[in-house]
DNA sequence: TATTAAATGAGAATAATTTTCAATTAATCC
DNA sequence: GGATTAATTGAAAATTATTCTCATTTAATA
């Protein structure tokens, strides 16, 4: 049975866990709430913070792995700034990529693929067989640069 | 007067740092070296160590100082590893990018850009302005996939 | 060669991440 | 619903990564 205010995500992700045998504890499915509330790429401290305020005390350690977990499930994704830092976004396991913004950190996600139609034949010439690609756009966002 | 063993990259890296009133110190060349020789993606630790080889102690200090300020310069850009880790590799300014063997963390760069033909207008719908991307390719080299 | 601002080295300080292990909990089976 | 069990967690220590400080050194310039 499906409490009524759980969200697409939280599912989602419950749905991922069961397949793969992993539990769906109270602290993985915070951690897919706050990523999923937030609008803006979250640090881990940020996300840790979040799961405190959601559930009271939670490890650390707990947030480093289950965000491990994630990334390898496709369910979140780490994403870079600029200056070196990092950061974790919600994303549904489809194909999808992020845009930045350098200013406010927002994230914004797309499904159209930049390298969508490219062909890999040509990079592909010295025997290189590519797998898969990290694309992530840095720019502003509508507010930042208004408000610039 | 250039000296006869000095390498292209090398020469490159100087005039960038001139230009912006920087000093061409030998810690900085050696970076400049140990990347330029280097097929794959290398960790801090690791050029630390091949500047220590060529110079005897260096500071490890010194090492991140340098590799941050030639991100900046953009003379190397830092590639990231699927299991989170990431490593430098010497970019030479113009628009590169750059392709990460899985297996042996060798780096091979491209310059057609997979983005090149791409119509940011679709993406920035909602007022976001896409100032920048990073595109990073993985996959696993011709000798490995040999190897496997 | 003397001058000087920039850069370095050493190590302390801080921050980030991983590990360990006993205690807890979600899923499963009756 | 309660017992069972393997997975997961929390807490703290251990490790690793990064930054900072400041006295000393060095590259560029005149």
């Amino acid at each position: 049975m499906t409490k009524d205010f759980e969200c697409m995500q939280e599912s989602y992700a419950k749905e991922v866990l069961r397949e793969k045998g992993l539990k769906s504890t109270t602290q993985r499915l915070a951690v897919v709430h706050i990523l999923h509330m937030s609008e803006k790429l979250l640090s881990i401290g940020e996300i840790h913070g979040g799961v405190k305020d959601m559930l009271g005390n939670t490890g650390l350690a707990t947030i480093y792995r289950t965000l491990e977990m994630f990334e390898d499930l496709g369910i979140v994704k780490r994403l870079h700034f600029p200056d070196g830092g990092h950061g974790y976004a919600f994303s549904q396991g489809e194909h999808v990529h992020h845009m930045v913004c350098v200013d406010c950190r927002g994230v914004f996600d797309f499904s159209e693929c930049p390298a969508e139609n490219f062909d890999y034949a040509s990079v592909e010439k010295q025997g290189f067989r590519v797998k898969d690609h990290f694309i992530q756009l840095f720019g502003q966002c509508g507010k930042c640069v208004e408000a610039a």
